[in-house]
DNA sequence: GGTCGATCTCGTCAATATGACGATAAGAGG
DNA sequence: CCTCTTATCGTCATATTGACGAGATCGACC
């Protein structure tokens, strides 16, 4: 195995075999999914530094030697959005569901122009958060509808690559899962998550034909009692997320219409 | 940022800031999956250097700087099979269905007890392979099947997280995917394809059923016409597979039964 | 208070998919 | 020819979906 100048690491232990062993930089990258008015967002900084400097681009940051993979996508994002994740959600409660999950690895051997750095992507679904929290690192975060991205060229990096593998696996998840529900609050009506299903989908979905089927769901949703009216309609029962996780048979997705 | 010795690698690059770049060793580990005697069965290494030495283990390998990760993946599918994978994969063709995707990327702070070295796991699926081919660099390269690990416990590494991982992604694209034909060759019976499902799932399927559901779908299955008797009874028409590869609706997964 | 508009929720009905299983087709081997 | 084995087609009850009617219950307005 050849050492190539520039992007060889330190052997840091003499008990590593000489074959192949090549230092990387390793970052994660959060694609946070959530919903504001009726728009499918996702959580953007515009960064200070070079390279690309002054573009947008998706929070991350390198992963300390002290903390795991899922570890460094909590703390970027709590850093990001104030949102602290437990180490195990929380099964069954009235949690605002927020959910992180990993996306995927990106290696490819220029996308960083420094030096070879590979970054673990996390997809993260959360509810309408008050504020987008201008955090520590961060110059400026906000969300930015999906929908509004002109070519996704101006993202930094690959992560016009990573937004789109990120909102392709939310689209996907919402038809063999329960993860609608993580973009609700603690309490929700079945228009509300039938909007959720709406905006990501991009398409009209049947009142009627939605209620039922979530409704007759076993675990999908928990009704909490009472209801409340906040669209001028008739008032709306209130459900919090049951503990299902899949859905069987899937919810069928209709072909996206331009809007 | 602090610098942990150990596990710290040499900065390469001056411009690269210094808020938390640590070097990490990176490999991909292959969980390729076949069917062999009716058993879903694991290409396992048994290891020759330390750690582990004598265990059985994934096979994979450091990935190097001028390749990236799916090309590393494919390289090392090439050395333990003789499998070459073109960089895109052939759509709609006698090629026989191999099929290869990246599973997740597992970065627990002792994985490796050299130092802090993560891995990017990739999945492959592969028809029955002539002869594992005791690769180049591989001690001993066998197809272990799945069901006979005794608890998973005798693996390297975290190779028994990484493989069952593996398994249940398999298991679970069968059923919303065509990917079963990446266990066939490139012409195949209606009666192999469900003894794919039945073998992965370990659950019987109705012969019937299944035929109605895969010759119904379009797009799963192409008729190459001739027939062919194989197992004594009346010869099968011949498939190969078709440009389809999703299934709506899913083909539902009856629970497993003990063998 | 009555009307209107909006939204939620329950029902109906045809079309489609599934599970269970009978019946027939077409080979091998005696 | 008979039997055994497997492949393929067909039937029927049941479950699910898509399309849509209709009542329920609120706020807004006159």
């Amino acid at each position: 195995m050849t050492r190539v100048p520039g992007t060889v690491g330190c052997v840091t232990d003499e008990r590593l075999p000489d074959d192949g062993y090549v230092a990387y930089g390793v970052t994660v990258d959060l694609v946070i999914l959530t919903i504001r008015a009726d728009q499918l967002c996702v959580l953007l900084v515009r960064r200070g530094l070079a390279p690309f400097a002054g573009a947008l681009a998706l929070p991350g940051g390198f992963v300390r030697p002290d903390e795991t993979l899922a570890q460094a996508a909590r703390r970027e994002l709590a850093e990001e959005t104030g949102l602290l994740l437990p180490e195990l959600p929380p099964r069954g409660s009235a949690w605002p569901g927020v959910h992180l999950e990993q996306l995927a690895a990106y290696g490819a051997i220029d996308r960083d122009p420094r030096a070879r750095i590979l970054t673990i992507a996390f997809l993260a679904l959360a509810p309408d958060l008050p504020e987008p929290r201008g955090g520590t690192d961060a110059a400026a975060a906000e969300f930015v509808p999906v929908a509004a991205l002109p070519g996704l060229g101006e993202l930094a990096f690959d992560h016009a690559e990573i937004l789109t593998d990120g909102v392709e696996r939310a689209r996907a998840k919402l038809e063999y899962s329960t993860l609608a529900t993580a973009f609700c609050p603690a309490e929700f009506t079945v228009a509300e998550l039938r909007r959720v299903y709406e905006t990501v989908w991009g398409a009209p979905l049947d009142a009627r034909n939605f209620h039922r089927k979530v409704t007759g769901t076993p675990g999908f949703l928990e009704p909490v009692g009472h209801s409340t009216a906040r669209d001028g309609g008739r008032p709306a029962a209130l459900y919090r997320r049951g503990t299902a996780e899949l859905l069987h048979p899937a919810m069928r997705r209709p072909p996206a219409v331009a809007p």
